[in-house]
DNA sequence: GTCTATAGCTGGATAGAC
DNA sequence: GTCTATCCAGCTATAGAC
């Protein structure tokens, strides 16, 4: 573990190359496939068909990596996001995404790993935010579209609730409870439909 | 770390006495205080004023001790919410109970130990859906009794509702994101109130 | 019941050859 | 860029004295 106040010494190089790359591609399997503990400089480089040695040539320490490692994710999500909000229908396309354990897997190692890794902490609040934002600014457009109240029902609370029963659920299927999962999906989706029609 | 397979050989002790509380408790705090990974064998027993050894004579291994403090926490709860369910306003009191840091947080970092603790995985999967139970069987005679009609609001969606909206937000609290919440928060206890009249 | 001492292992990170 | 070899720290768990 990396003390405190640890600083990188070493020069690191940014761009990509076929190892950088293998290595990122091999810590998000790592994460997703054993779960973050199994993420050792060890396994990882022994994953990617190298040493931990190299490893250190590419990031300057373990939290480098893992942030780099987030940094690729927010991005693609953020793309989908963009993508699925240009839809025709946005809520749809939304309520697809979030509720979709293989986009919300990442995301939950993640925060699980921030718990003991400080400088990943950092990463999911912003690109947090900056996620939220993009949400609610278009959603907040779509509603006024489909003739909500904004007072009654605020944009960015619709998006809270979606996301957190959805985020529920899936934490929830993890630890192999099920009950009352599909009413649940179905509620939803019963007042998606009733604004944007079924979905296409 | 213990081998997948490894079997607990020593007798442990599991009556109450002043160190195994002590060093549960110490577990408990480094736990909210710090993250499941500051608690080791080491510094759990440093801060109950002993040492490691001293706890392998209370549990077989860490697995063991976390179980203990799992179910701890899980009879706890239980009693907690078994009084708030009888409360006059059980939905309140629910929320209360539901939508409370304190309350949750030894229950999310247990969550993310459970990535590398098999024996806590099946633990947290039977406590959750015996939790789900007791609400479940309250709260469907309590919406019943203020005529909401249960194919249209399924007791279990608003469970899951209530429980997810709440979670999600607690965990975004984390990151540093709070955009929305005082307003989702408003539009929940606005429902609530339309049922069963303002908080006493 | 409680302690000291320590075996045995694994991981992060670096040195230095090629 | 990539490797082998290695240092050092911290962890789980046990042995054995008191």
């Amino acid at each position: 573990m990396p003390s405190a106040g640890a600083v990188a010494r070493r020069r690191v190089h940014d761009g990509d190359s076929a190892t950088r790359t293998a290595l990122l591609d091999a810590a998000e399997a790592l994460l997703l496939e054993e779960g973050y503990a199994a993420v050792t400089s060890r396994r990882l480089a022994a994953k990617a068909g190298t040493n931990s040695a190299l490893l250190y040539y590419y990031f300057a320490n373990m939290d480098d990596l893992f942030v780099a490692l987030f940094r690729r994710g927010s991005e693609r999500s953020f793309a989908r996001l963009e993508q699925a909000l240009d839809s025709p229908q946005p809520l749809w396309a939304m309520w697809g995404l979030i509720h979709d354990y293989s986009s919300t897997a990442l995301t939950m190692e993640f925060m699980a790993l921030s718990n003991h890794r400080k400088a990943i902490r950092a990463e999911i609040g912003a690109a947090s935010k900056r996620f939220r934002q993009l949400q609610l600014k278009a959603l907040t457009r779509v509603l006024e579209g489909y003739g909500v109240d904004p007072l009654e029902w605020p944009p960015v609370s619709i998006i809270i609730l979606m996301s957190g029963v959805s985020r529920f659920m899936l934490i929830e299927e993890e630890f192999g409870v099920r009950a009352g999962h599909p009413e649940t999906v179905a509620l939803v989706e019963r007042h998606i439909e009733a604004l944007e029609g079924p979905r296409c």
